[in-house]
DNA sequence: GAAGATGATGCTCACATCGAGCACAAGGGA
DNA sequence: TCCCTTGTGCTCGATGTGAGCATCATCTTC
């Protein structure tokens, strides 16, 4: 018997509910069966492109329209759908991540989801998560360590020392790119639920959907750093603290008001539009516009984060 | 008749002769083709996952095993294979980088190439390349600026605006991450040989296989600034200045000497042998090893590169 | 053996950037 | 009016970066 192979293309969108990153999800009630990402067969024929057939799902699927589009990364280990095993297709899926603005309504069976309850540990805004502490901890005390019985990663690190920088103990040093490199050191260590963890570090999805879902989120917090994506989540005009808000809620840190203002105004991302908002409690806000042309005169017209409170 | 898809596998193999980055293609002499990438279809059974596919691949095609190994992107245009309109198979390929240290012999047929002989403007190492400065101007004099009649990039920018970040006629400004960019205003403005060109932008390679190896280039030279990949390409022990000549090869962009110095020694990345090398013509050379330790002590241990000569 | 060439190495200086904090402005509510 | 809240401007020191001068240790040449 021949066996048969399958392209998937799977669609990570996220939007912000206030300071909430948000992504959709399909539910399918009544299964048992944990929530999965929008996904679906690239359409050989019909298909021009691989963007335009993520576009055409998610329309289908969800009811809306989406706007920045980038591919994140192709999954296709054999083992990664169980079902390959007992004579299914093998599905290789090509990931895309997609921005939306707002939290429209989608199609019945389609929900927004919080994306941190799903990577709980990655929500440093409050401080470094006691989760991440534990994770930490449960790496060092894992019996896993450096030692001859040490299970070996990637990169030949022992897992004690890939810990040691993934959920780093000094404060400050917590790095909020390295999303994926956490969420797979918790599923090589057992804890993620998708390899058996009973753990609460956070509810599965289907298949190796919060691999995705980790993925997307580290892509994202890489391009806040050169490209202008930020204003993908935000309306036409807003307030200097509103960005900020955004741009904490996907890097998942705090950020120090004022330099925050210095680094948005210097890199002359955004100019103002004169007018104010008086709905922020204290003294009016002014209201600012981004301002397309920065990418003509700026080489990375990102916000680079700076931190602290 | 129901069209066929196929799921192929395209290995971006790069090495270093000298100074001189190569990589790794596959002729067909006789044929008149251009020179392809070696690529191959994923064995839906055998392989366990894309990548070993493509390890797999490289030692059958090349006769060499390889390191470090990455995905690139993949590539799924319907018409990026000009057969597949005539009833042929969809192929849609997951491109991955490879780094092989020296230039070890390959299987007949397979030979190394020449990297920058495919997109020679990318060696600024001896200033910004007479051919950008051509590629700027091409650009505005195309009649294909801002105006109405422009042609209008994935950004939304006119063709002349983009030309004035990816080709920068300010000295200084040259930018060595934007390799993609370059390649595919090159395409659009029809001056690269797949579209048409007649211009000397370098030969082509088969079907997309230029586009990959942009998009390689530009990943690796990302990748140095927080990635020790460069010592993929060193032997054990080397001097600091030869260190300095690999990144210069992969950036393409000559470094100031002592601030390099500064950087790599501060960063912990390397540690003395206590070795010297006499070879080099004037005092001799101290000689380092690889630190890889560093990867637990700094967030980033790559190199981030110093401009200037 | 001395002079000069060549490349390695150490150091300084000006300047930009960044983290952190003080102080004040401009509004609302008690 | 006082006080609380949020927005806004500014300063200061620590650190990083681009650029260049000076010296050192070897080889080559005279």
């Amino acid at each position: 018997m021949r066996s048969a192979l399958e392209l998937g293309l799977c669609a990570l969108l996220v939007s912000l509910d206030g300071d909430v990153p948000m992504f959709a999800v399909l539910d399918e009630p009544g299964s048992g069966r944990p929530p999965r990402l929008p996904s679906d067969r690239l359409d050989i024929d019909g298909d021009e492109t691989l963007e335009l057939a993520v576009r055409r799902q998610v329309t289908a699927h969800l009811g809306i329209d989406v706007g920045y589009v980038e591919q994140l990364y192709t999954f296709g280990d054999r083992d990664r759908d169980p079902r390959t095993a007992h004579g299914w297709p093998r599905v290789v899926s090509v990931a895309y991540l997609g921005l939306v603005r707002g939290t429209p309504t989608l199609t019945p069976g389609a929900r927004w989801a919080p994306l941190y309850s799903h990577l709980p540990w990655e929500d440093a805004r409050e401080g470094v998560s006691v989760l991440a502490m534990q994770a930490h901890g449960a790496c060092a005390g894992s019996g896993l360590g450096a030692g001859p019985r040490s299970r070996v990663g990637a990169d030949g690190h022992g897992l004690e020392e890939r810990a040691a920088i993934s959920f780093p103990m000094a404060p400050g040093k917590w790095d909020e790119y390295r999303v994926l490199e956490r969420y797979e050191l918790l599923y090589e260590l057992g804890l993620a639920a998708e390899s058996g963890g009973a753990g609460d570090y956070g509810p599965p999805l289907a298949l190796d959907h919060r691999r995705i879902l980790a993925s997307g989120l580290g892509r994202l917090r890489g391009k806040l750093r050169y490209r202008p994506v930020v204003f993908e989540f935000l309306e036409e005009t807003f307030t200097l603290f509103q960005l900020q808000r955004v741009v904490e809620a996907i890097a998942g840190v705090r950020l120090h008001k004022q330099n925050f203002r210095r680094l948005v105004e210097r890199g002359g991302l955004v100019e103002a539009t004169g007018g104010v908002d008086r709905s922020t409690g204290g003294r009016p806000a002014a209201c600012f516009r981004f301002r397309p042309e920065v990418r003509f005169e700026r080489q990375a017209p990102g916000i680079s984060i700076p931190r602290g409170g």
